[in-house]
DNA sequence: ATCAGCATGTAAGGCGTTACATGATTCA
DNA sequence: TGAATCATGTAACGCCTTACATGCTGAT
């Protein structure tokens, strides 16, 4: 596995769940993690090929019925070790970059209604991205019995937890900034 | 500009408010700005040299009496016009890329004990950010007549306010786990 | 027929990190 | 005198994004 290169991890957790095709993979990182991680095509596809180099991963005998190529993965019996000596490492890399904040910070060049607006610009997307995770998580709560949606439940009950401190703190800074 | 280089702003941003060598750029990024934000001399250095072709900062007259040269930049009207429109500019990247939600979202393939581990090493790491960022706050609070000082202290409450969200988060998963 | 979505991949290029090279100054 | 810190810069390399190339499939 590539030293720091994260996606390998991706693709190795969401395939321990069910074997899938790079197209696949793309899918369910937009769909179920993509407010805390990313990826694309272009770093997808890449890390697939060297992955199934390193013996982590293994193409499904193809089971495509005349159509177009369609390569779906599985783990490897040493792709399941990777993924599970990640896990108990205790090194992490945990990254916040917002340029909401570097514009705040720098704010005192522009008059305080710049600053104000720019909060409001945040404000309005947090909102937008609570909405989602908030039907996500009263539909998680029906099937909380499931081991595997618990796993996601947290995660999403992070987002809410912190996107809700977050628009706290909105308000907060804006009635700073208007006195 | 590069186009998606945010060093420069953050670079325009410091210059903004004093002259200030590559050196202690780095400095003040470590400082004031560094749990939001990074940056290392290998990105300043390059970053200063091409912005000074574009005309956005200018080396101050050397200064050095007789030791070994150090190079403070200012910004030109061109630089600090740029960070104006940048901080008007409501398009912003705001990114958060935290392992710890990926293991935990990853966290089935394993034990439960193993999740537990991990909320728990996430958890001592923001304890101690937060006691660091809580003293900032008792300080800043003291001089919060001045305009800049403000902006600070935003950026301050912000990572306390989303620190404390975290360990809430922490207390309640674990309990959810330990069930 | 046409268009959106499925599906795989490559190429170019930008950004950033780490490590290295180099040397001065300050303080114990 | 030796170590830490100040100070500037380059080189190698890795990761990722965007755009492009290509073609199938299914619905309207």
């Amino acid at each position: 596995m590539a030293k720091d290169r994260k996606i390998d991890l991706v693709i190795l957790g969401l395939l321990a769940h069910e074997d899938l095709t790079g197209y696949d993979i793309k899918k369910n990182i937009d769909r179920s993690i993509s407010f805390f991680w990313k990826g694309s095509f272009g770093s997808i596809y890449p890390a697939l090929s060297d992955m199934e180099k390193q013996g982590l991963v293994k193409r499904n005998e193809s089971d495509n019925a005349g159509g177009r190529e369609k390569i779906a993965y599985h783990l490897t019996k040493k792709g399941k070790d990777a993924l599970k000596g990640w896990l108990k490492e205790e090194r992490v890399s945990n990254e916040l970059k917002y340029e909401t904040l570097l514009k705040l910070y720098f704010g005192g060049v522009e008059d305080r209604s710049v600053t104000i607006r720019n909060l409001e610009v945040f404000e309005e997307s947090i909102r937008q991205n609570l909405e989602v995770l908030q039907i996500y998580k009263s539909n998680l709560e029906k099937v909380l019995d499931e081991e595997d949606h618990l796993y996601y439940y947290l995660t999403v009950t992070f987002g809410i937890d912190t996107y809700e401190a977050y628009l706290k703190w909105c308000a907060k800074s804006k009635k700073l900034l208007k006195k």
